[in-house]
DNA sequence: CTTCCTAATAGGAATGATTACGATTCATAA
DNA sequence: TTATGAATCGTAATCATTCCTATTAGGAAG
């Protein structure tokens, strides 16, 4: 998702230039990761000293509602990052350390044999955890 | 996992056969889905009223790591069940309206092809959500 | 450029889940 | 039966997240 993308998103949802999404869309830019609510702030400070957590999670969820972040639950908290290519289903590997993600092409409904009958299927969840190699290493 | 090998597993740790800990365990055994603390708390009062939630999560928490109970995180809670059969590696899926689940034998990470050369792998997660039968009738 | 309307924000209080803690009770081994 | 430490109670504290109200600021219309 580049940053023309996503204004683009945003005004076609009627939803207005501000300097505080300017800041968070560049902060997701710039940070190729998953990561928290209190991180997104402590870098926010720095262009707006001030600004509140409900500014924060109020444009994290909006952003997530139109598909211009993704979000996942580590270890008790909500992380988001940029989502990575719009259309196109895929996996994560997640760095447990700094968030960092690697694509995992293969998508396990598309390869399991099971089938559930008279059930209703509304989503799924594949993650693999460990240490990218800089945090390994 | 039945409630003979859950004893056998707290008395080999040194814990304690205490009332609370029986109630907890037959509740496990007698609801095949995933619980939150508070319907835990909700339930084992019947038999205890005033039992608190630092002894719910405890014993919650202790019984995780000895693998007797298993955990997942649905909508920003944690979940906990009996852990299905100890030894035997499986996924689920799961009902988001009353927490039943049923098994997926497939893993995964025997299907996917990707490498992630000098990744350390540390685990995963697969889950598939949906309604069950009776939830979804 | 100015005005106006509404979305967006700040600041802080409220909530809900989970954890921590001191005092007390209870399981169990000797 | 008693001693000892584990387990529990009751409650306070914590942490992430949400809610609320007054204020600010996009940006459309004039």
């Amino acid at each position: 998702m580049t940053i023309e993308e996503a204004w683009r998103i945003l005004s076609e949802n009627q939803l207005k230039r501000t300097k505080n999404r300017e800041v968070l869309l560049d902060l997701f830019l710039e940070n190729d990761r998953y990561l928290t609510a209190g991180m997104i702030k402590d870098f926010m400070e720095n262009e707006n000293p001030g600004i509140s957590f409900d500014t924060i999670y109020r444009n994290l969820s909006t952003f997530t509602e139109l598909g211009i972040l993704e979000e996942t639950e580590l270890s008790g908290e909500r992380h988001f990052r940029m989502h990575c290519d719009a259309g196109v289903h895929h996996h994560h590997f997640i760095c447990t350390t700094c968030g960092k993600t690697q694509n995992i092409p293969d998508c396990p409904m598309d390869l399991i044999s099971i089938n559930l009958p008279n059930h209703e299927i509304e989503g799924h969840k594949f993650e693999i955890y460990g240490k990218c190699p800089l945090c390994a290493a």
